[in-house]
DNA sequence: AACATATCAGACAGATCTGTACGTTTGATT
DNA sequence: AATCAAACGTACAGATCTGTCTGATATGTT
């Protein structure tokens, strides 16, 4: 039997992802998952706590996925990147990808001042360090501005491939990254 | 004394850009224009149409903006192309700027039939071809190849400059763009 | 068997949003 | 001055959403 818990929030991102947050409302979220609404608000105080914890979690699950597989590549020095562009290619390339969901979310909550904002301009900035970091890695000076250059080509492209389904947005987007990368090595 | 339409776009294209589309509310539209409601359901039929008008419109003084200034360049050739990663940087950096308005709008409706999808993803292809068109002029010979690239590139860049205003996304969009272009030529 | 805890089921309050209706006021034209 | 159309102001219907509350039901422990 599966923790409340966990059937919560796996029918919560199930909506989020395909409906979007906003339009995925409390009455959706337990029918979909099976829950009585008390136990929502047991386990999730509010709609906004749910939604940073759908957020965390996908962002969890994603540097997962991506450190497990880079680490089996054992690639040396340089690299590394271009494994890292092949997956962030493959990552966004899957049927079920709706885009990057701190994406989603900073559109649906653009308040500065509210907490989907916050955690979302955070995670948005996780990212950059995550990339940062490898590029480091990688022996690459300007790590921070390759870093952020390749967030905004990986962020685009998902954003374009969610747009326009199968119009090879991923892959035009690898492709572009690594002419990127190499002018930088 | 400016007309009652102009009036009612003006002061929901405020909003829009500013708080989104979902959260600014037709009251709310209505006492930031200073009109009745019920004139804005004479030349609006819905707050759908509105959102549509709105995004044309945004669309149309886009590409004003951009002919007017690269017509004034009068770049031969692949210069056109520099001028214009010039120009889109600039366009994302403006204090005023947003995001882009039908990349927001996708977001905010992502139903596919939904009108206010359908016409983001319409402009979301308008800028492929423009892009694609300028490359044709610059030479190029994967010319839709380039132009979904750049749009990949300043579409990103828009969205992370939105989500971390002042950390310099639109001038790192440029120089990535500037690379891949070279690349092509 | 009795009790405690977790979950369920659904009604409800309070807020908000779109779109309609209706009577009043303004302003231009004849 | 009289008329007429446009715009105003506001109330309201109907839908939806979050979060609370109450009582019924199931589960597991002693």
């Amino acid at each position: 039997m599966k923790n409340v818990r966990e059937k919560i929030l796996e029918a919560a991102t199930d909506l989020f992802d395909t409906r979007g947050i906003n339009a995925s409302g409390i009455d959706l979220i337990i029918a979909q998952s099976g829950i009585a609404k008390s136990s929502l608000y047991k386990y999730f105080p509010s709609k906004n706590q749910l939604i940073v914890e759908y957020l965390k979690e996908k962002s969890a699950r994603f540097y997962s996925w991506l450190n497990t597989k880079l680490e089996t590549q054992k690639a040396t020095s340089a690299e590394i990147l271009f494994e890292l562009c092949e997956l962030l290619e493959q990552w966004i390339s899957t049927p079920e990808f709706q885009g990057l969901p701190f994406h989603i979310a900073s559109v649906e909550f653009p308040d500065p001042t509210h907490p989907v904002n916050n955690c979302s301009v955070e995670l948005s900035k996780e990212l950059q360090n995550y990339l940062a970091d490898i590029a480091k890695e990688a022996g690459v000076k300007e790590a921070y501005t390759l870093a952020q250059q390749l967030a905004i080509i990986f962020e685009g492209g998902a954003m374009l491939e969610r747009l326009s389904p199968g119009s090879g947005a991923a892959k035009k987007a690898k492709s572009a990254a690594i002419t990127l990368i190499k002018s930088y090595l």
